[in-house]
RNA sequence: GGCCCAUUCGUCUAUCGGUUAGGACGCAAGAUUUUCAUUCUUGAAAGAGGAGUUCGAUUCUCCUAUGGGCUACCA
């Protein structure tokens, strides 16, 4: 694969289940699915695995679809795009899976179970009691009610009349299976502790995941699964699966990613996690239709899709080189599967800001002005989008978010309520209030109130007087936006005008 | 419990048997600056433990420990 760099055949799919919203582990996986399939010049398939109705979450799928497209990850099949191997929902699949199972069954690879999953568990309980682990499989699989230990005509009649069963495949005995994983290499498992696991279930009449999940990829041509690691333990039952189906040849090659651990390291990353930790772990906000228990989203949070793409394409994967700030398109041309990590990661909230206050720095003055006028109506303060993009332009090297300028802006539109008590204790002495009001009646005759044209005046009169600069300057600022902090002083000055710098130096005169 | 996977600074990671073990985040100090930031420089900070293999192991093998995953008629 890596010779062959542009392989229009690569076909990837990310397959989620519509329980809740996508947390950011799934995202990555799909972003490592895309990135693949745009470097080979391949195809990323979404498709909604929705085989288990109980689980079904209104909304869930919508949000999938949503988190993609703020990712500006594009989908080239899927349940909106359509394509030729649809339908993309596998609900919507239900009539092709019994026959694949029936094969199996025919096969002598899988078997009817007809066991009530109360006489299951009563089971599973009995064997606990004596201290030992339940398992269906070779050893208990032909005292129970199958296809194996039934007659034909039992197995027939129980169908007929009703009675519930499932098919499952019969996992062979004592067999190693070996396995290739790109980023794990060689994988040994020995079939006799797996057990018999369940392909089809007549009460609903959907397959399980397992079924549906080879059945799926193997119509849709996909040739390359990249999926979280915690399915590396069902890999064997895949091989074998597609061993049973006579589709080993064309099975897809397996990249088992490792999994993103909570910040603590105790456990992988879950939905369930929401926003507890202190830091979003969606990449939109979502709301709970049963709960009503909103958790937050990287978007509401103020970060910028870039930056939480690029965070989480570094999460797990590295380039090799020193590079760290990547846009997609160069994630595309860099991005290989032998370069992603084999252990978990921890999330880590400080790099996550970092990355956004970089994406920050190079926003253009502009955009992050458009950004800013919601914030500054939301604060009764109406100015052009000239005025807003000087502003945050001003401000954004201090700024993470969007949602900081107002803190860090405020000043220019909003005259200071009150004086930084440490700065006035520090500043607001000596010969300073006397500075201050000579410089005050020197702008008063100020025709040019331009930034350089304040700033030759102002540094003139303060070489003439032979003041501290320092002193002035900040007595200067103190005086105009309360505090020690902000941008240049005469961009500020010159920003907020003539009769408004006036203003706030007599008042300042005045009060402090 | 069983099976599987993993293990380099606090965190994310580089290293494909020989390196002063490199970078980034965070932290600390310094420089620049009229303030706060930005930026730049510097610093502290790592091979889980034990056996092997080898002239030589962070790197290969095994054991132990620790962490994680899976062990559903969930995905």
């Amino acid at each position: 694969m890596k010779e062959n760099q542009t392989d229009t055949r690569v076909r990837v799919r990310f397959a989620p289940s519509p329980t809740g919203p996508l947390h950011i582990g799934g995202v990555r996986t799909a972003l490592y699915n895309y990135l693949f399939a745009r470097r080979h010049g391949g195809t990323f398939i979404l498709r909604i695995e929705d085989t288990d109705a109980a689980r079904f979450v209104p909304g869930a799928e919508e949000y999938i679809n949503e988190a993609l497209a703020w990712c500006g990850i594009e989908v080239d099949e899927g349940v909106r795009e359509g394509g030729p191997h649809g339908p993309y929902r596998q609900s919507e699949r239900r009539e092709i899976y019994l026959q694949y199972a029936l094969q199996l069954v025919a096969a002598g690879a899988a078997y009817y179970a007809f066991d009530t999953p109360e006489a299951l568990e009563a089971l599973r309980a009995e064997t606990e009691a004596r201290g030992g682990t339940f398992a269906y499989n070779h050893a208990v699989r032909g005292l129970l009610e199958t296809s194996l230990r039934l007659s034909d005509d039992e197995v027939r009649a129980r169908i007929e009349r009703g009675d519930q069963w499932v098919i499952r495949f019969r996992m062979p005995e004592g067999e190693d299976v070996v396995m290739h994983d790109i980023v794990r290499g060689e994988v040994v498992v020995n079939t006799s502790a797996l057990d018999d696991k369940v392909l089809f279930k007549s009460a609903d009449g959907l397959p399980t995941y397992h079924l549906a999940n080879i059945v799926d990829d193997h119509l849709m041509e996909i040739t390359h699964v990249i999926r979280g690691e915690e399915w590396l333990p069902s890999l064997p039952l895949h091989y074998l699966l597609y061993r049973a189906f006579g589709w080993s040849a064309t099975q897809p090659v397996f990249a088992h990613l490792p999994l993103l651990l909570k910040p603590s390291g105790q456990g992988k990353l879950s939905k369930r996690d929401g926003d507890k930790l202190g830091f979003p772990v969606f990449p939109l906000s979502w709301r709970d239709p049963a709960t009503g228990e909103v958790s937050r989203g990287y978007r509401e949070d103020g970060y910028f899709p870039e930056a939480f793409v690029n965070m989480l394409a570094l999460l797990g994967w590295n380039p090799g080189t020193e590079q760290e700030i990547f846009s997609m398109e160069e994630l595309i041309e860099t991005f290989s599967l032998d370069r992603v990590g084999k252990s978990g990661a921890r999330f880590s909230p400080d790099k996550a800001l970092w990355f956004n206050a970089q994406y920050m720095h190079t926003r253009s003055d502009e955009e992050l002005g458009r950004l800013f006028l919601p914030i500054l109506s939301e604060h009764g303060i109406s100015v052009g989008l000239d005025v807003a993009a000087r502003v945050a332009g001003l401000v954004k090297t201090r700024a993470t978010f969007v949602s900081d300028f107002w803190d860090l802006a405020s000043f220019f539109f909003v005259a200071p309520a009150e004086y930084e008590q440490k700065t006035v204790e520090k500043y607001w002495k000596g010969d300073n209030p006397e500075r201050v009001r000579e410089v005050r009646s020197t702008l008063a005759a100020l025709g040019d109130f331009s930034a350089a044209s304040l700033r030759e005046t102002v540094q003139g009169l303060i070489a003439v007087r032979e003041w501290p600069t320092g002193q002035v300057m900040n007595a200067l600022r103190l005086a105009v936006v309360g505090a020690s902090k902000g941008p240049d002083m005469f961009d500020i000055l010159e920003l907020i005008g003539k009769a408004e710098t006036l203003r706030r130096l007599d008042r300042a005169l005045e009060i402090i």
